[in-house]
DNA sequence: TGTTAATTATGACATATATCACAATTGAAT
DNA sequence: ATTCAATTGTGATATATGTCATAATTAACA
């Protein structure tokens, strides 16, 4: 069971991006007139790569999978993204095209805000500029973390920070729903499906974790962490 | 032989960040004021992994080699950097750190600008506040593409495109040194060093490059770039 | 110019990981 | 409940790639 709440203006919103929190009155009317809401259903399409960056997308409800389209089909699972979260990419300010692909995961609530607004805010505001290269430049950095992690860790290293990773940064729990198929727990951590379930496998016989296909509880943190740095 | 020509002053300088051009005499004559330049031996440290990240740092002459030290000792090349480049990474605006390390490979010039001034100027002229996202975002969108190519293609694939980046981005000619060692190849193809070797002997005799340990020819452009492409 | 250290090169082998084929299970839709 | 499609799970095998040992070059330098 969910429910839409509908925004009824930015000024009360309090599940769109922290960064217009820095924006005065009339700049939030300004953001608030040019919005429009739109919701998607699990496995929808929010933003498909490649195609015309026009809008800024924030993400107010639900849960959504950020990827790129790869070669020969492989997609690249980047991260999740939940409420309060600017979608774009660096595209947008390059070549005005989206760089990755975001999928609904359960039932999403996004605001399309254009990009000629948001461009003029970070013009008349350099606090709303300043919050925007941080905001990029975070997730330069996680990119930048990925990365390594992706290039030297071997499978068993990049499935345990996978699974740490649901628990600490998104759900917040050593227990939590599996909300992505074995294949696409693959295209996260750059590995097989077969992989994916032979790993789960080991580390549920020696009591890392108990897991079903929708399901996952952490029981020893502190090894999974070890596996988790160790690669 | 190599020259420094120490910069008399930002305002004649065509040597530093195309940004630049945005700002205004004062401004200009801000940055001016808060500059020190310094030069570097081949192989020296330039920038730190995990050091406190104070200074912007602009490549007047000479090329780098930007790279991210990993688990277990071992490095990641992300690219090389050349004049005009400005070196900082996203750490900057997140923690003060820089998250990766840069080296010099030939004899380099650069130019430090204490990171206050910069966010000074930022706020100050929204033209160059959006020449610094469109910066951030380039890299960002070229480290987009590297993960795909390094998650997604094999060996071959990855060496190709390394030796097309080279020939198009650096040297701009089918003939070129290689800086870099077969070791330091391998770090930024993620294999090992023997690979690289064994593949450079492959692309050899079937008439694609002529390789030397410090020299490079590409002899089949179309072959190199198919097998860039298909992985 | 000879001597050492570093790099490049080569072959044998080990291992991580993907692929393929197929069985078991689950979930959705009649 | 029954059927179908999708997902999960398992074993056998193939392949890409790393590791180790060691030789051949090349570069550094006293």
């Amino acid at each position: 069971m969910y429910t839409d709440n509908k925004i009824i203006s930015c000024e009360f919103c309090s599940r769109c991006w922290s960064n217009f929190k820095t924006l005065s009155a009339e700049e939030l009317e300004l953001v608030n007139k040019n919005r429009y809401e739109a919701t998607f259903k699990p496995s929808e399409i929010i933003i498909k790569q490649g195609s015309p960056s026009s809008n800024a997308i924030f993400l107010l409800s639900g849960l959504a999978k950020v990827y790129m389209e790869g070669y020969a089909g492989k997609n690249l699972i980047l991260n999740l993204a939940e409420s309060k979260t600017l979608l774009a990419g660096p595209g947008v300010h390059v070549n005005s095209r989206y760089c990755y692909s975001v999928a609904a995961i359960t039932h999403v609530q996004a605001c399309f805000i254009n990009f000629d607004v948001i461009r003029n805010v970070i013009s008349a505001n350099p606090g709303f500029a300043a919050g925007f290269i941080e905001d990029l430049s975070d997730k330069a950095l996680r990119l930048h973390q990925k990365m390594l992690n992706l290039t030297q860790k071997k499978m068993h290293g990049r499935l345990a920070e996978a699974l740490l990773y649901f628990s600490d940064s998104i759900f917040h729990s050593d227990e939590f729903e599996m909300v992505l198929s074995r294949q696409e727990l693959g295209e996260m951590t750059n590995m097989a499906k077969e992989s994916v379930v032979r790993i789960i496998g080991e580390f549920e016989n020696e009591n890392i974790i108990h897991a079903t296909p929708r399901s996952v509880r952490i029981l020893n943190r502190e090894k999974l962490l070890v596996i988790s740095e160790k690669g």
